[in-house]
DNA sequence: GTGGTCACG
DNA sequence: ACGTACGTGACCACT
């Protein structure tokens, strides 16, 4: 037989410090059980054990173990982040058919000292996994130590042990009798430390041995002096490193085989915990929960679906259907009546029909109608985008998972058809909760709207100047190898420029320059960094250039030119559910990152042109974030200089230093356009100091005396944390939600955080709510008036119309007009609005 | 898959 | 003593 016995303590602790910080949108803690279950999983597969037991710490103290909790008195508890998820492993591993064992004054590594010794008098395999160095002392021809580390579990046989510690494992306990453990408080031999302990444990073995004979041996005297000062200490270090043997659990080891999973409460449990993942790892579908329901079984009646091919006739007197489509099938389902074709003709006809229609994923069922020149009438629902607006931090958005996260029974009784035979009841679950949480506008004015415009866009695409591209990307590939050669001949030989690691070696080591270490895995090289050291050798600002020009090379030019269609059109996928402000999102490409700030960067955007006969139009709103934060916090003075048309940057100096606008110079100008910045982003002294190079006093000084001008700021920024602090989620003033867990973290620097997400998520995601609706009211309008015009793109506070030269300013006017009355505030929105045959001269 | 880097608002 | 501004996506190296 083959145990597999584990400290439950010992992993859990190395989860929680291996994996950063997750929680599902409740704010509960999950990161320690996610890397537990990774060890647990990993490991059981490599042993493939018939049995398992997994011990954890009870703190009780009993009369034998008083001495062991004095010592062990002075242990910080453990962080309530991780106390939390104790509880919650427990009862997974007892879900999952596994024993979870304790005992009661008795610690984790007692109970697996226990089943180990058990192993080896029945002559039984035993594998201890833990990440204690502690339990390798268990080691011997039946007990295999599986010591887990933060990167790999390594397997210590005896002979493993003997290799690296030259002794034998139970000599473990002698060692630290000698040079004690201060993280478990074992004091041992005052000025003996790891090196001589092991020595001594070399020559003599154990330390009974030791204190037998080192009187006459040729230790030092020194040595000699502090193992005689030491004596007691040693003994009783020794009696308190040595794990006990004897705790009173089940000795019939038969007792721990691994039981039959209760898949339905492990997939409550998990789903409760949004560990989707796991649950697939182990092989249960999220809807087993509902295989064997409890309370549910009266709420939920199997539906017997009466499945058709879907006709005209049916089509004329659909009401309210849910439906899904791929493009090249569709189902329909209202009651339990479900209509399936695969011909486009109806498809079609369908999506025009004046059916009321639920489904997820509307923005394609936009674009295939749009391809085939139909529209999509009277959508009431995508189940994606109100699961979004009730959560936007969740990583995506099934029929499958919502189901099991808002309590909707998935019907998997209804096979192919069980997506479909659900969405109807979780549209209404979903559609309740938005009612509840006063998002019905936000939905039906904004968001559904939204899937149109961008299924538009997505389909015209923008068009680049293929034969431009190519050029400009003949010249890097020139300028990097001529930059690759110049680095290689102050380095003195060659070495991959693009690794970071490599390149910090010929930097800071073989060079010798000046290092910053900074990231984990070795010295920093980034931007900020080799700017410092430009001074220092030339070879600093060929890497620099090197690095500008395969940037440029390899995520501009090379992916337009590979996703340019016929036309030269690039088609980006604008993403709704992805941003956790509200913003949408652009990938593959992602052209909401085209370069603009350099130079060279910047001619990127001269590739980006209409078509013939065409023009853009580029329309982009001026400090929108900071005219949004006016208008929440209601500050008199921010009001009135943008109600007065003034730069605010210059503005702000003015007030920050204390002097009429005419007297700001560039530099003051530059230095209140950052604490602007920080403003938005949940200001912090360090950073702001070291963006406009200060002292982190002279920042402090610059916050508050901002502060100080703008009140309302403080105060709109202190209450929104509070009221965050509190209700766990903050809003936009469009009613967007957020959650922010991180506000109740113990860490200081995560709550930190939590609080500037706190103070940027309304300003950032009412920016986002009002240019989605500029956009839309854009779109409809160039509808309306007929107009051949095409929105394109959107870049946050940037729209794009591609139009007819003829309708240029028409264009130019509507941008205007939707964008400035998106929303009445209590300051101006403006826009600045140009016109051009490209992006680059476009934006102005 | 993760970390480092860097492009944008 | 620690880490250090909000929100994204893409590429590369490396494990």
């Amino acid at each position: 037989m083959r145990l597999l016995a584990i400290d439950g303590n010992s992993i859990l602790n190395r989860a929680f410090y291996g994996i950063k910080l997750l929680s599902n949108k409740k704010g509960v803690f999950t990161n320690a059980i996610f890397g537990f279950m990774n060890i647990y999983l990993k490991n059981f597969g490599d042993v493939q054990p018939d049995s398992v037991a997994v011990a954890f710490d009870l703190r009780s103290p009993t009369f034998r173990h008083k001495a062991a909790d004095y010592y062990k008195a002075n242990r910080k508890g453990m962080p309530e982040e991780l106390a939390q998820q104790l509880p919650l492993i427990k009862e997974l591993l007892g879900h999952l058919g596994v024993t979870v064992l304790t005992c009661e004054g008795y610690e984790a590594d007692d109970i697996l000292g226990t089943l180990s010794r058990l192993c080896t008098e029945s002559g039984n395999q035993c594998f201890v996994l833990t990440g204690d160095r502690d339990s390798l002392q268990l080691i011997d021809s039946n007990v295999t130590v599986l010591l887990a580390t933060n990167k790999e579990t390594v397997h210590y046989t005896p002979q493993r042990f003997k290799e690296v510690y030259g002794f034998e494992p139970i000599r473990l306990i002698d060692l630290k009798a000698l040079m004690g453990d201060s993280s478990d408080n074992i004091p041992g031999v005052p000025g003996i430390g790891e090196k001589t302990a092991s020595a001594l444990i070399k020559e003599f073995g154990d330390i009974e041995n030791l204190y037998e004979k080192y009187a006459g041996s040729d230790l030092t005297k020194g040595v000699k002096s502090k193992l005689e000062k030491g004596e007691k200490s040693a003994r009783e270090s020794k009696w308190l490193a040595t794990i006990v043997r004897d705790v009173p659990i089940n000795t019939d080891l038969s007792a721990y085989a691994v039981g039959e999973p209760d898949n339905a409460a492990v997939s409550r449990l998990l789903t409760e915990l949004e560990m989707f993942k796991l649950l697939d790892k182990l092989n249960i579908s999220v809807s087993a929960a509902e295989e064997l329901p409890e309370r549910k079984i009266a709420e939920f009646t199997p539906m017997e679906l009466t499945v058709s091919p879907l006709t005209p006739e049916v089509i004329k007197n659909l009401k309210n259907a849910a439906y899904l489509c791929d493009g090249k099938q569709l189902s329909v389902m209202e009651g339990t009546d479900v209509y399936v074709t695969e011909d486009s003709e109806l498809i079609w006809q369908f999506m025009a029909s004046d059916c009321e229609k639920n489904t997820i994923d509307a923005k394609l069922h936009h674009r295939i109608a749009l391809d085939n020149g139909v529209h999509l009438n009277n959508l009431k629902s995508d189940a994606a985008i109100c699961g979004y607006l009730l959560n936007p931090s969740a990583s995506d958005y099934t029929v499958e998972k919502l189901c099991a996260e808002y309590g909707v029974h998935y019907r998997s009784e209804n096979g192919e058809f069980a997506g479909l035979a659900s969405l109807p009841d979780l549209t209404g679950v979903l559609m309740a909760e938005i009612e509840k949480e006063g998002m019905t506008e936000l939905l039906e004015k904004i968001e559904m709207p939204l899937t149109e415009v961008l299924a538009a866009m997505e389909r015209v695409g923008v068009q680049i100047s293929k034969k431009n591209v190519r050029i400009f990307g003949d010249y890097l590939s020139e300028s990097i190898e001529e930059y690759k050669g110049l680095v290689f001949a102050e380095a003195g030989h060659e070495f991959n420029i693009s690794s970071p690691k490599q390149l910090g070696t010929v930097l800071f080591e073989e060079l010798g320059l000046p290092a910053k270490k900074k990231t984990k895995s070795g010295y920093s090289t980034n931007a900020e960094v080799l700017e410092e050291l430009r001074n220092f050798a030339p070879i600093v600002d060929y890497v620099l250039k090197y690095r500008q020009f395969t940037k440029l090379h390899s995520t501009y030019v090379i992916p337009l030119l590979e996703k340019a269609d016929e036309g030269s059109r690039i088609h980006s996928s604008f993403r709704q559910t992805e941003t956790r402000t509200g913003r949408i999102s652009s990938t593959e490409p992602n052209l909401q990152n085209i370069p603009v700030r350099t130079e060279l960067g910047a001619e990127m955007r001269k590739f980006f042109v209409a078509d013939a006969g065409r023009v853009l139009v580029d329309a982009d709103y001026s400090q929108i974030e900071l005219r949004v934060m006016a208008h929440l916090c209601g500050d008199e003075n921010m009001i009135a200089a943008f109600t007065n048309g003034e730069d605010i940057h210059t503005s702000t100096a003015a007030k920050v230093f204390d002097m009429p606008p005419e007297m700001v110079t560039p530099e003051m100008r530059s230095a209140a356009k950052a604490v602007n910045f920080g403003i938005i982003y949940g200001i912090g002294a360090f950073s702001l100091a070291k963006d406009i190079g200060v002292s982190v006093a002279q920042a402090k000084k610059y916050i508050s005396d901002y502060f100080a001008k703008y009140p309302k700021v403080k105060e709109f920024m202190d209450k929104t944390v509070e009221d965050a602090a509190r209700t766990g989620y903050v809003r936009t003033m469009f009613g967007r939600k957020r959650y922010i867990p991180e506000l109740s973290s113990s860490n200081k620097v995560i709550q930190a955080a939590g609080r500037r997400i706190a103070m940027n998520t309304p300003v950032q995601g009412t920016a986002a709510d009002l240019i989605k609706i500029a956009m839309v009211n854009v779109y409809r309008r160039l509808r309306r008036e007929d107009i051949k015009s095409d929105l394109i793109l959107q870049v946050h506070d940037e729209l794009i119309i591609e139009t007819d030269e003829r309708f240029a300013e028409k264009c130019e006017q509507i941008l205007r007009e939707e964008m400035t009355n998106a929303c009445e505030l209590k300051v101006p929105l403006t826009v600045d609005v140009h016109t051009a045959g490209d992006w680059y001269t476009a934006k102005g």
